[in-house]
DNA sequence: ATGAAAGCGCTAACAG
DNA sequence: CTGTTAGCGCTTTCAT
């Protein structure tokens, strides 16, 4: 065990916990039957306990009409008593592998925006009685088509798919054998499939816009590459923006080596040490935005700023947004799966969900 | 589907996913075989199409030794042009419901510090081959039992529990029938198992320590209630420092009725509103910390502030923060599990993470 | 080096 | 109302 652990207090209490303690042996119950073997109960060992067959367990425990309510009850007493859990794994096998797990992959867990996406869907799909598993690709392209792999072998219901991966050909195939497959916040790269997105050209266009009008004319962009089909959309609103006013796009103001909070707050101090820095920055994500922060803070002139993504604090910051729905964006993405669920056929629904212009003042010089 | 979608752009496009398309029904390969089936491919599948036996498919799949390489070779091939994948489930089943995925139950989805515990958690297990499952209990104490139990329907190898429920008799049992289970953030509430926390006492001691320090007489606590046990320990710390500073402490500035960042931003308005109102206020959280934020922004006086858990813009801020690691919990919660996995007779571990004061200049009056 | 048969725990047919 | 039989897809003795 590493170091790391070795400066941490710890007690360890004297007492072992044992793999397994006995099961209960005996049971008021006619006739006498031998203890269970250890580990978890079976349906064969309720069986026994209570005196029926196996299906009766079966249809006792799954509440289905035609048993004797005596018998039930004697069923429900012995399975109480073994402590028995009736083995998902082998349930859903049998029922030919339809799972009540809905998986759900994005890049980076610790990534607030992808949390909200996840409790919106988690709402949606508990109300189906489906559960949510979630998984990381730790944002490498290359780990996608493991961890998707791996969901596809439980043999989740759906697919909720927040693509890193440039090349989901390998994603084709699996959803024709039956899987369905919803793309969370950006497309596939060269598949079809549902998808939900937000509307990130308009919402990147209103804020810079916003910028322009309150009398910016250098306006900087920090974010990630615009390969990321997220960013690449808002650096393209952003230059829309721009040109519509007649300001001439200057690249060196474009800064899409602002992946995380550090990197943004670098290309931020740098862009303003520069002969001529600009006036006003737009952050291309929550995460840029936090590095933004840091390196204007510190800076002599009022620097305008304007953020995609909304956060918890900007509201008592008053800094301006482009303000979006995560949660929004999980339900639908659950919903669409949970229609596609119920019936494969449906037509693709690609779906963009609008944005939202929140002003709170740090737009202006 | 509710209304909420039909205020959405939304594009359908004319091609309809059709459930099955045909799988590869010929292949380059000796004797010929009829076409698979539509679904999914299975082991069986696969021999028929390679000419062998279901456990030579095994076999040579999972890599054992005794294989002709070019049994091999004609077995891969097959299993490719059928994009065959193993069923985890059959799998698993086989195997003695010995699966490779360990739970997390947490409160909240939405609430950062759980998936900054479950990053940490993650990275542990992927080492060991281990896929984290992630579910919430939307804390309600009424669901704990129901999500604990799904995860262990399925057989889970090892489970994380952040606690909300206030009986944990019913876990005792299930983790006796070999499942480890881990409480994380809190204890169970009547149940002994091994567990990771924070120094929530010593912490808060310090950090309300530093208020005093800094010259503060009237310091109040907003947060949850005490029976919450990390707030219940964060109220005694902030008790203990006040004591030991010879200061009375007055009820009315202990506000357990902030939960969540609303809650508290009200707590904090009412509190400064009084006649005596404090110089500081120590928040019992993140999300308490944004509401106090909010709160105390707009008062004229500067109100000190200390906060009990590190945020993203807490720096940026100037906040001083109890500061804690939350990737540390879930790597050492998972390593717990681990162990016990391996050996389920070692001792209980009841650990006890540090906390580190990180002063900023928001602690001076 | 390969195959036949059994069985993990569960439920769906089909009898009784 | 209840039991018997079979089989989901996989792996594993035990033969060959």
């Amino acid at each position: 065990m590493p170091d790391c652990v070795e400066r941490l207090f710890r007690k360890r209490s004297r007492v072992p916990i044992p793999r397994y303690i006995g099961l209960v042996t005996s049971m008021d119950m006619g006739s006498g039957h031998q203890a269970p073997r250890a580990g978890r109960a079976t349906v064969a060992d309720v069986a026994r306990l209570a005196d029926v067959s196996t299906k009766t367990v079966s249809r006792a425990l799954s509440g289905e009409p035609n048993v004797d309510p005596e018998t039930r009850a004697r069923v429900e007493r012995a399975a109480a008593a073994l402590r028995f859990r009736p083995n998902a794994l082998a349930r859903e096998l049998r029922l030919g592998g339809v799972t009540t797990t809905v998986g759900f992959v994005i890049g980076d867990l610790t990534n607030p925006f992808y949390m909200l996406v996840a409790a919106g869907a988690e709402r949606v799909l508990a109300r189906e009685g489906l559960t949510l598993m979630i998984a990381a690709t730790e944002d490498e392209p290359g780990n996608e088509a493991a961890v998707v792999g791996a969901m596809l072998d439980r043999r989740i219901r759906a697919l909720l798919l927040v693509p890193v991966s440039d090349d989901h050909g390998y994603i084709e195939g699996e959803r024709h054998l039956g899987t369905p497959i919803v793309a969370v916040d950006r497309p596939l790269a060269n598949a079809a499939s549902d998808s939900v997105v937000f509307d990130n050209r308009r919402g990147a266009r209103a804020g810079v816009q916003a910028l322009v009008a309150a009398g910016h004319r250098r306006v900087a962009f920090v974010g990630s590459e615009a390969s990321l089909f997220t960013h690449g959309q808002r650096i393209q609103g952003y230059r829309e923006a721009l040109e519509a006013h007649g300001i001439v796009v200057d690249p060196t103001l474009i800064r899409t080596d602002g992946r995380d909070a550090a990197s943004a707050e670098t290309a931020t101090r740098q862009l303003l040490a520069t002969d001529a820095p600009p006036t006003a920055v737009f952050a291309g994500n929550n995460r840029a935005a936090i590095g933004v922060l840091r390196g204007i803070r510190e800076h002599s002139a009022r620097i305008g700023l304007l953020v995609f993504d909304d956060f918890e604090l900007a509201e008592t910051l008053g800094v301006s947004v482009v303000a979006h729905d995560p949660q929004e964006m999980g339900e639908v993405a659950a919903r669409i799966a949970v229609s596609r669920i119920a019936d494969p056929m449906v037509p693709v629904e690609e779906v963009v969900l609008p944005t939202r212009l929140i002003l709170r003042g740090s737009e202006r010089p």
